[in-house]
DNA sequence: AAGAGTTTGTGAACGCGTTAACAAAATCGA
DNA sequence: TCGATTTTGTTAACGCGTTCACAAACTCTT
């Protein structure tokens, strides 16, 4: 499980863009898309910062990382910005990936649209069932997880999506190294581990409402001594 | 978009769990009722931190927020533990979740196993469309989304789950929001404004991604002079 | 009963991320 | 041209979270 930390400035160029700005450069570039297609050609901090929901401040930090892209006095050109968060963030090719595990979920994420213009593009699914291979999902043909290895060669795929259940996980992410990917977007509820150099994230549907349900527990329990929390 | 701090330390009890712990305190439940699928009685913080991938020290920095529910010189009873840890996090009710936006999405979050053991109860299902009014999904009658305030009102529902378009996000969790839930979970592609004393989070499918290919980006790019990264 | 060995709970140091505040740099108007 | 105004880029302070390190507390063996 690698961290790939890199905060560190290198030699010339200044490299190396906190873990937490990255996060948030796509919601900047959702912003500046809905920007062009209002037709808007620029515009300041503190308009990109409300469409992205962050403080003004830490938006202008974070696109320091990336460069001096703005002019001082007049804001950022939309157009161009987008294009300097898009470049950054590697979003001039389309990255492939690959679904493993052809379930509700699976079949959710193969037919998501919002993939498509991000860089995105959903190249294969797989499942272990042979009962599900080969069905057509979203217009492509489930293949066996035993094809993983030649598919992942063949179209030289470095991403996967595990949406399996969670005692497959494991198996999987192992077969997914194993192919040849570098990193993994894990939706089945457990850990997997995966050797240095492949990058895993974890997406937990039910722990995200377990914390919302933890948050409305204290809401509506014992103190209401806090009304309503000045937020002004 | 309330934040809920609550770190300061009320008169009595220890009340008041940092935000990051909260967000683990699922994840060692997980690993706890793992450990009682297999017998195992009791356990070390180290045990425990392993299997919930996380650092042994924050794994009892984090449980100290809760107690003393450990015994020095051997570890942590589990299913006494477990209990503490589900008790914290409001699980010894069940929460009743309505969705809204019965697509591929919503029908695979509907149909999502892990939720019911988990202490989340998916209770009702909601969407726009005329055509998907009425049909079953999972075992529930898709309803109208104009019904949904005699919905959450019937069922007393405080967790709303959004699952619709970008564009139809705003209007739902107005509409949620009218309708007395106080949390929601986010899967639409668009930030959604609340009044305060509203929770939201946000689970963004294409931004996970685009994260993962950042970093992908990255790996296959200029500098290998980091070959692989000791992480010993 | 006492010492050796374990393991928790926590104080303190450290590092990252956020935010405020301001100087630098641009535009605009007179 | 020069001052007023706007807005960026950046430095510095602050706060939260993580991690180390160790004392306190428990068990076990002799």
């Amino acid at each position: 499980m690698t961290i790939l930390r890199s905060p560190r400035l290198a030699d010339g160029t200044a490299r190396g863009i906190p873990d937490a700005t990255v996060a948030r450069l796509p919601v900047y570039l959702r912003a500046l898309n809905a920007l062009t297609e209002q037709g808007v050609g620029s515009c300041s901090s503190i308009e990109l910062a409300e469409k992205a929901g962050v403080n003004p401040a830490k938006l202008r930090k974070d696109l320091s990382y990336l460069g001096s892209y703005g002019t001082r006095g007049v804001g950022y050109d939309v157009e161009y910005l987008r294009y300097q968060i898009a470049r950054e963030m590697g979003q001039t090719q389309d990255w492939e990936v690959v679904i493993v595990g052809i379930g509700n979920l699976g079949s959710a994420l193969s037919a998501y649209q919002g993939f498509s213009t991000r860089g995105i593009r959903v190249a294969a699914l797989v499942d272990a069932d042979p009962q599900r291979v080969g069905s057509t999902v979203s217009g492509l043909t489930v293949s066996s997880l035993d094809d993983l290895d030649a598919i992942v060669a063949d179209r030289s795929i470095s991403i996967g999506v595990i949406a399996t259940p969670g005692d497959a996980a494991q198996q999987v992410a192992d077969r997914l190294v194993a192919a040849g990917v570098t990193s993994i977007l894990n939706f089945a509820p457990a850990l997997v581990q995966v050797p240095d150099g492949v990058d895993v994230r974890k997406v937990d549907l039910s722990v995200e409402l377990q914390i919302l349900a933890y948050h409305e527990q204290r809401k509506t329990g014992t103190d209401s001594k806090e009304p309503k929390v000045s937020n002004a």
